[in-house]
DNA sequence: CAATTTATTTTGACCAGTCAGTATAACAAA
DNA sequence: TTTGTTATACTGACTGGTCAAAATAAATTG
């Protein structure tokens, strides 16, 4: 049945993705995957076609589901200054979370080069991240409590801080630093978007 | 003689690079650097204990050259403003060498939390970077251009554009948006750094 | 200087181990 | 029975690292 099809699925791509973040993405083996779900390695190459494969599901799974967690975050807030809080609160979730996800991403982001499939799922997660600071910013230029000259430049320019701080935050390995780091990024966005009042 | 050896580490490690930049950190074979350092395969070993300590020396001889690169394209300039500019002029030094150094630092950051010795040259590449950055707003304060609230903070943010833009750049593949990222880094940098006048 | 010995450097075959992917058998459900 | 699913054994390709022997350079000696 194909119900039970995507439940298996979706079980290989977690164990994936926690071999992932335990081994980093190159080390990980079917085996290891087979292990982490708890089936045969038979199993896996029954539901992927490859390894390749398993890896890009998995990366579309999770900027997916980041990117939904991400856009969510956002709709409630009625100001642009408390969206882009919000946002800035689901980005810096938790080290725990943010050390989970960013490994593999900053692995995925190593192998971009070498696999086509890869680099349109992330353009397609860059897409959905610029939507989402592109919805703050013109939130904020309705209020006249933002000012920018170029709208793209300045959605660019968000994930640019946000990537950049919590790839800078996570290679310093040390989790106090985190809201450390989620201020730095918060300021420096408001600052990019010329924040005043 | 000790000359000799200096010669032959530094022929490996740029073979190594010239590897790694073509093929990915991990894909690189013994066999690979051998080739393209048109040695054969048991010269690595002879002058390195092992695969790793080949790409540790790797990655601080290339970080340092970097630093130093950067460092000098300030040294020159007599405004805060030049300065930044050399900077980024520097930083983005063109699409080719970019891309040839960004993927191999991109492989360097994926493999970090594997090798604390990888972790330890990071760390003191980030701290050369956080100077040139600290220098420039230092300057910036004296002519009364910018207005920042914390230095420290200032200087980690530089360095999370900067990344953070190449990063993105990089992932696009698209060698025409080099000028337009530069740009962008640029004058986000700026706006953080409150510049008036 | 030349002959010989010693030290250093280079080579490439080889080994032991790993892994992705396959083949096949066993099992389960319909 | 038939079809879909899972387990297991296996293969072939490849890799990091070793090592003994060859090549080369340096030192020593007559």
């Amino acid at each position: 049945m194909a119900k039970k099809a995507e439940t298996r699925k979706q079980q290989i791509l977690k164990a994936a993705f926690q071999a992932a973040s335990e081994k980093g993405y190159e080390s990980v083996t079917l085996q290891d995957i087979a292990d982490y779900a708890d089936v045969s390695k038979g199993v896996t190459n029954y539901y992927f076609k490859n390894k390749a494969d398993v890896f890009a599901h998995l990366f579309e799974w999770i900027t997916g589901r980041i990117y939904e967690k991400e856009a969510a975050s956002i709709h409630e807030q009625e100001t642009a200054v408390k969206m882009l809080e919000a946002y800035i609160n689901q980005v810096f979730i938790s080290p725990a979370e943010n050390k989970t996800f960013y490994r593999v991403y900053v692995d995925y982001l190593s192998q971009i080069k070498n696999n086509k499939a890869y680099q349109e799922i992330n353009q397609q997660f860059y897409e959905n991240c610029w939507s989402i600071g592109r919805s703050i910013i013109n939130k904020g230029l309705e209020e006249n409590v933002f000012s920018v000259n170029d709208i793209e430049e300045a959605t660019i320019s968000i994930r640019c801080i946000i990537d950049g701080s919590l790839i800078q935050w996570l290679m310093r390995e040390d989790d106090q630093l985190h809201d450390y780091y989620k201020s730095i990024c918060y300021d420096s966005i408001l600052r990019v978007l010329n924040y005043k009042e």
